[in-house]
DNA sequence: TGCCAGGCCCTCTTTAGGGCCTT
């Protein structure tokens, strides 16, 4: 008999919200890390941060510039992107990383750890992903709309990558409550929600219901 | 020369196209 997904040893709230901010969409463009922002989850409870502006080492766009409030000024001081991510990895180690939209941060991440000859280990779960199928009623799934739709406490700082992971984070551990009230579970893994974010949307309560299920 | 992300997901689909998300 296999292990309920709900109870395999990697919990989802447990896990780094991470968030980048960046030169643009696409580091196979030349695109860089300007920003990185983090927040340490264990058992539901943020326990760090890590957030640190980083020099790409060429000049931002005026709309980078706009749309981040990161000048090219803010960053001609700050730390070079291999500083920052060394140092990001050693907080990280192999804990599972939540991001909205995923997989623009882990081709980021990948990129970034390429140029330092260093590996990321652990796995990547997608908020937005998951939003998708817990908030299906929502006007739509950016990061912002959600804050607003789920009243999530906020300072009005938007695509800072501290602030935004810090947002998600709540966005995260308040999907993962409703998902354990509803159906009952003690605990949620990484595994389970993973598979929840390939859920087809109108299967997601018959597969969660299966999963509770399963549990007892 | 001109253009250039990429993965997911829905539908007027699957021999495809386009919107959503991230910066």
């Amino acid at each position: 008999m296999s292990i309920p997904l709900a109870l395999s040893t990697r919990q989802a709230d447990s896990v780094v919200v991470l968030d980048f901010e960046t030169t643009g969409l696409s580091p196979n463009l030349g695109d860089r890390t300007i920003e990185i922002g983090a927040v340490r989850l264990k058992n539901g409870q943020i326990t760090d941060k890590f957030q640190s502006l980083m020099n790409p080492g060429i000049p931002i766009s005026s709309f980078i510039e706009s749309f981040t409030g990161i000048s090219n000024e803010m960053l001609a001081d700050a730390p070079s992107c291999k500083e920052v991510m060394n140092g990001f990895m050693n907080f990280l180690g192999e804990t599972d990383v939540v991001a909205h939209n995923a997989s623009f941060d882990r081709r980021f991440l990948e990129s970034e750890m390429s140029l330092i000859q260093r590996e990321y280990r652990g796995e990547f779960i997608c908020s937005m992903l998951t939003a998708r199928r817990v908030y299906q009623d929502a006007p739509n799934h950016r990061l912002g709309t959600l804050v607003a739709y789920k009243n999530i406490s906020n300072e009005g700082v938007f695509h800072r990558a501290l602030a935004d992971a810090e947002m998600t984070a709540l966005l995260w551990l308040g999907m993962l409550a409703e998902i354990k009230d509803e159906y009952g579970f003690d605990g949620i893994s990484v595994e389970l929600v993973r598979k929840l974010s390939r859920t087809p949307k109108k299967k997601v309560d018959k597969f969660l219901t299966k999963q509770s299920v399963k549990r007892e």
